[in-house]
DNA sequence: TTCAATCCCATTGACGCCCATAAAATCCCA
DNA sequence: TGGGATTTTATGGGCGTCAATGGGATTGAA
């Protein structure tokens, strides 16, 4: 299976277009498909992507039960719910609904990111924050393995 | 399983290029592959190459839930999401991003240190200064052991 | 009719692909 | 064993293609 992998910075132009990155585009075409399901990420201000199959399967992965648990019910709404269909148009853009823009705080540019099974569109300076933070944190985490093994040895 | 053995420094050109070692070519190609997964590493200022295999090995291993944990999303960004894949020209060469040549201070030459499983792209007066910061922290602790002997004798 | 969404076409600039050269390593045979 | 021939490798440069982007035309709905 091709993941989505790497980072690119595309424009936003008056129409909302963004072109989806090629190596996405290709990871999507093959699985036939020639658009991509959109919806709010749950671990930051950023919206998430994937291929329609991915939704679908996790459509398939639900419980079909009269009354949905409470978990269920929440992802039902924060993802299906939650999500649009964007085709692909001549060019390999989609166009982002207002929503989103909002939500992921989206003005003239977007940074897709492959996180392997999807992928996420962000503001660039906010992601460059966010990512700042997760490097300092896996240094600070590798520093205390460090300090522990000193302990040991 | 052929691993990355040696060293090897190689010029980049006004494009951004650099021929991959021979040798490590021949490992990827052992596996069909025609390209090189490439990510900053964690460990130092340098950037790190594999397989596109090992990478999407990584990706098929991490669980596939609607909300990712945290580790797994950090995991997700710091690897996934900065990695890229460059192929192979038809003479054995990639073309760096700029992000990668700024993150390894890199201008007109790279050194390829082979790791066993993954490389790394060093500066190449970067690369010696660590090497030798290793070499006499080595040295060191040789010291140290020399010494506590000499208290059990 | 007016607005919005979708499709189509044009541009341009980067990137992939090709060939050409030179150096180095390897091979082969005397 | 030595020297020449051949292959592989590293590197430079040019050209064509495709991706990214902008703008206009067409369709459909309010």
């Amino acid at each position: 299976m091709k993941a989505f992998i790497g980072t690119f910075v595309n424009k936003i132009d008056a129409k909302g277009r963004i072109s989806v990155p090629a190596p996405f585009r290709a990871a999507l075409q093959a699985k036939n498909l020639s658009s991509v399901a959109v919806y709010p990420a749950l671990t930051g201000p950023c919206i998430e992507g994937c291929g329609l199959d991915r939704i679908e399967a996790m459509v398939e992965a639900m419980p079909d039960e009269p009354i949905p648990g409470v978990d269920e019910d929440a992802i039902a709404h924060l993802i299906f719910a939650s999500a649009r269909e964007l085709p692909f148009d001549g060019g390999g853009r989609i166009v982002l609904p207002s929503e989103f823009l909002e939500k992921a705080g989206l003005t003239d540019q977007g940074a897709f990111i492959g996180k392997g099974r999807t992928f996420q569109i962000w503001n660039p300076p906010a992601l460059q924050a966010a990512q700042a933070e997760m490097f300092s944190r896996a240094m600070a985490e590798r520093q205390a393995l460090v300090k522990a093994r000193q302990g040991v040895d």
